[in-house]
RNA sequence: GUGGAUGUAGCUCAGUCGGUUAGAGCAUCGGAUUGUGGUUCCGAGGGUCGCGGGUUCGAAUCCCGUCAUCCACCCCA
């Protein structure tokens, strides 16, 4: 089974690029219609764009490699240095804030598992230049807009939020110290990973009592924000932080989202570059990888770029998304690729001849139809019709169309039932000449053809 | 990088105690009155049994190695 790609890569075979192009039109349709522009980098760059943010620790999960210029050079593995220097490099010329999206496919250096390949592709969605929690709820709606797109809802998707400044402000209200702060937070984001006591030691190890151990625990294992609200909402280093994620979350409310949200205090996302609300996407059953990662940088451009802009972005993989869809059934909708015409032979093939059967498919190809067939004279004036209807129903194809006795032309539905199917007859002249009305006439019945199937399948 | 499980046709899987030419279903291709049809019937193609070595008269089967996949770590997207 290895002869084919490299471990951790795909071959997308047409089924499997049909799947593809489902998830890339909802992502390009969606960042579009909240008005995100599409760019695109190098897929090679250089190692050090990389080794600058993450340190040389990062290098072992690269592909990565000596140029024949003597240039140490890199896969992309992610799209975010990429993305800060070519803002940071027309910074000032750039209308605020900037609306970006692209869909780069990514590679990393690891042993390949479910739901995590050496390399996938990945919406990347990106605002810079808007401090306002109104950016990060509107962010977080064209995340779960794609959710909604592809046909999944709030009770298959949840989007667990936290915010690392509120989380700070409580830990450090409680008794936590600045100091013990990043070892809370590494055993915070690993809390559903490991059992409760070794997270209790790790915290306890990290110097704090044992009850506050436990308080912090209990905090980061799910307490609804009107709890902190109450207990929180007065403390000096959390009021503010607690005024911005009530008003984060009513922004969400009114972009109609609301009910898609929970707070999750355990979300830190890593221990990167996110300094203020995180999120991420999860599967309701809780049976996947993450479907989708997010916040606010703002200290991250300046740290790469030198532009000191607040910024905040979300990355979704065509992977964990796939399965998700794939689990639904969600897929088998998506038939947006079909092929609308296929030629076979009717009562009247033998009379009209090859050549005016290969006139007609050309001329229902001008007119703006896709349009198949068999590619052999022999086989189409041959072989039984039956055959050849089979043939093209399992090709695909939405109808038949074919001469009947009298030289008409003759669209008959593939979808659905044979016995009985619906047949569409139209005058060969008219069509031969790309007649306008007699094109409208087609497109209108094809169209009804692929509604009648749409609800007759669900 | 560490540990565990699994590798037989394009897919899902049988294959007995080690014994003749490795099978089935689905899929693919051809055919069943010059034909109104998802059905049915007939037929065909398709295999380095992951790969390499070992044991044996004989290996898909037993042993060792290796590669790949999956799962759990690690790490993150």
């Amino acid at each position: 089974m290895s002869s084919g790609a490299l471990p951790g890569f795909r071959d997308f075979y047409p089924d499997e690029l049909a799947r593809r192009a489902h998830i890339f039109r909802a992502w390009r349709a969606v960042a579009r219609k909240y008005a995100f522009v599409e760019y695109d980098g190098p897929p090679l760059e250089p190692l050090d764009l990389y080794t600058k943010k993450s340190g040389d620790e990062i290098v072992g999960q690269l592909y990565n490699f000596v140029d024949k210029g003597g240039r140490e050079v890199a896969l992309r593995p992610e799209m975010t240095p990429t993305f800060a220097r070519m803002v940071g490099a027309r910074a000032n010329a750039l209308r605020k804030p900037v609306r970006w999206f692209s869909t780069p496919q990514l590679f990393r250096y690891e042993r390949a598992q479910r739901g995590r390949l050496r390399e996938h592709y990945q919406l990347n969605v990106d605002i810079v230049g808007e401090q306002s929690e109104v950016a990060d709820a509107e962010l977080l709606c064209v995340a779960l807009e794609i959710m909604q797109q592809l046909g999944l809802t709030s009770a298959d998707v949840r989007a667990r939020v936290s915010d690392r400044r509120l989380l700070n402000g409580i830990l450090l209200t409680i008794g936590v110290t600045e100091a013990q702060v990043p070892a809370v937070y590494a055993v915070v984001d690993k809390i559903a990973r490991q059992p409760r006591e070794v997270s209790a030691a790790k915290l306890t190890e990290a110097g704090l009592a044992s009850a506050l151990a436990d308080r912090v625990l209990a905090l980061a294992s799910g307490v609804s924000f009107e709890a902190l609200r109450a207990e929180f909402g007065a403390a000096p280093a959390a009021a503010e932080h607690i005024a911005r994620f009530a008003s984060y979350r009513s922004h969400l409310a009114a972009l109609g989202f609301g009910d898609w949200v929970d707070l999750d205090l355990s979300i830190v996302r890593g221990l990167a570059y996110y300094t203020g609300i995180v999120f991420e996407l999860f599967d309701a059953k809780g049976e996947l990888r993450a479907i989708c990662g997010g916040g606010r940088y703002d200290t991250l451009l300046k740290s790469l770029g030198g532009v000191d802009l607040p910024a905040l972005g979300f990355g979704m993989g065509d992977v964990v998304l796939g399965e998700l869809l794939q689990d639904r059934g969600l897929f088998a909708a998506a038939d947006e690729d079909a092929v609308e015409l296929h030629l076979v032979a009717g009562n009247g093939a033998g009379a009209a001849g090859y050549p005016k059967a290969l006139a007609l498919v050309t001329a229902l190809r001008r007119a703006g139809f896709s349009v198949n067939h068999g590619m052999n004279a022999e086989r189409y004036l041959g072989q039984a019709t039956r055959n050849q209807v089979d043939s093209a129903r399992k090709s695909g194809a939405v109808a038949a169309v074919s001469f009947n006795e009298k030289g008409e032309t003759e669209v008959t539905s593939l979808l659905g039932k044979m016995s009985g199917a619906a047949t569409l007859v139209l005058d060969t002249t008219r069509v031969l000449a790309g007649d306008d009305t007699t094109r409208q006439t087609l497109r209108t019945w094809l169209h009804e053809q692929r509604q009648t199937a749409r609800q007759s399948h669900g």
